[in-house]
RNA sequence: GCGACUGUAGCUCAGUUGGUUAGAGUGCCAGGUUGUGGCCCUGGAGGUCGUCGGUUCAAGUCCGAUCAGUCGCCCCA
């Protein structure tokens, strides 16, 4: 094989590989569709961005120190040597976009939501690839917790519809960076004299990150943490409010949740509340989407003081879970309605069925045929399995009476219909829905 | 970046303690059968056994390296 696709990367196909079937592209469009639709439904609009951005709005953004922009993104240098990364992860463009067109001038609302692809230079597992898309929202301008609730709320919208049935919502608050700069303050003061008996990896992220030290899995760090603070200790009246105030909203939705103390997420831009839905069957990666507020975030990239919050879900993990769960989920409908049959091999023939085909194609109607001179036994098989719904079988004599034999897929009924009746006929039949 | 496991037709897989020309199912192509199929029957194409090297009279099988994949650590979608 000359060519193979780069590490941890993957194709999608009109025909999955029988061991992957989440590689299909009637699954995909057929989630994406679902993510379109309830977007609308829920008032946000569609934005695309550049895969590529400069480099440095995302290390401005996420943060230096975080292990996505310190080693995971995908840079390169261009022919005016400019320092690019492919984008990993979608708020930050966002963020830039809005601000570079103008959207934060006026004062109004901003919901926005898309679909795009996120690039990470990472050991790929199940659930976890170089490129992987998410689909996800953003909201600017209110700090009301309702808004919170309805960006939560359309996730967990998602997950039902798609047919997900056992998802968990996890969410905290971060509070305001001089809150958890205290909390960070506090924690290491607690885990301090406690250091030395803790993992390696606890005592890595005592000096970079140490609100990530909660969320460990090692059995004796979490011994060590038993009694700590918590972030919710050093929230002031305000952040307590908000956070309180979410939770009622989501009980009033009846939308529930846990509260997750040891959620702090890798991206430094989040303030107040912070959420991550958790799947299951997807393996080492259980998390199926997260997000947050991020109020400090457009002041960062040097915009306006303008609060915003949004989420991505990752569209791989989504179709991963669906398939562990046996479950197909929406499906994009790529099957012909009609397919004609040549019942014969004359040059008029020939013709006649590319005039008909391109009559019920300008009419909306999906229809094929086929081009490789096949007896009419293989054309039926052909047409049988591309799961076509009806059989439009053209002759001489047809063709010399104007007419096709029109037939039934499923009832497999056969009827005569003139042929300048056959968009007539075939509107007026039952149609797969 | 670290670790474990796995690489044989397009796909899913067999292949015995190392032994002659590497198999099956499925898919593909053709014929039976270009005027009514979704079956069935017959035939055919398709493999440098991931790659390179080693051990051996003999390697798909054993050893080493390498490449790739998968899963896990980490991180997150």
């Amino acid at each position: 094989m000359p060519y193979q696709r780069l590490p941890y990367l993957y194709d999608v196909l009109p025909d999955a590989p029988p061991r992957d079937p989440w590689l299909s592209t009637a699954r995909w469009r057929g989630m994406e569709n679902l993510f379109r639709e309830l977007a609308r439904r829920f008032g946000y609009r569609e934005i695309r961005t550049p895969i590529l951005e400069p480099a440095e709005l995302f290390t401005r953004s996420i943060g230096e120190a975080t292990d996505i922009v310190s080693k995971e993104m995908f840079l390169f240098t261009d022919r005016g040597g400019r320092l690019n990364a492919l984008k990993p992860e979608g708020t930050a463009p966002v963020v830039r976009a809005c601000m570079e067109n103008g959207l934060f001038g006026e004062p109004a609302l901003h919901k926005l939501y898309y679909i795009g692809q996120n690039f990470r230079y990472e050991r790929g597992q199940k659930g976890r690839y170089r490129q992987h898309q998410q689909m996800g929202v953003e909201a600017f301008g209110s700090t009301d917790p309702a808004l919170d609730a309805e960006v939560i709320a359309l996730a967990m919208t998602f997950f039902t519809e798609l047919g997900i049935p056992e998802t968990t919502l996890h969410i905290n608050s971060l509070g305001t960076p001089a809150e958890r700069a205290e909390f960070r303050q506090a924690l290491r003061d607690y885990v301090k004299p406690h250091l030395a008996a803790m993992s390696e990896e606890a005592r890595m992220r005592f000096e970079v990150n140490p609100l990530r030290m909660l969320d460990t899995k090692a059995e004796r760090d979490l011994q060590m943490l038993e009694g700590a603070p918590t972030l919710l200790d050093y929230l002031g009246a305000e952040s307590r409010n908000l956070f309180e105030a979410l939770q009622q909203m989501l009980g009033a939705l009846g939308i529930p949740f846990v509260i997750n103390t040891a959620l702090v997420r890798g991206f430094d831009y989040y303030t107040h509340t912070v959420f991550e839905i958790k799947g299951s069957g997807l393996g080492a990666q259980d998390a199926l989407g997260g997000g947050g507020r991020y109020d400090g975030l457009v002041q960062e990239c040097g915009g306006p003081a303008m609060p915003g919050l949004g989420f991505g879900i990752g569209t791989e993990r989504c179709l991963l879970a669906l398939e562990s769960l046996g479950i197909r989920g929406p499906e994009a409908d790529e099957k012909p309605v009609a397919f004609v049959v040549l019942a014969g091999s004359t040059p008029e023939l020939n013709q006649a069925a590319v005039q008909l085909l391109m009559k019920l194609r300008r009419a909306g109607i999906a229809a094929d045929r086929d081009y490789q001179g096949k007896n009419m036994r293989r054309q039926m098989k052909r047409a049988d399995d591309l799961g076509a719904q009806y059989l439009l079988i053209l002759g001489e004599d047809e063709l010399a009476a104007g007419i096709v034999q029109m037939k039934n897929q499923s009832s497999r009924e056969q009827k005569t219909v003139a042929i300048g009746e056959v968009i007539e006929a075939l509107m007026s039949e039952p149609r797969r829905e």
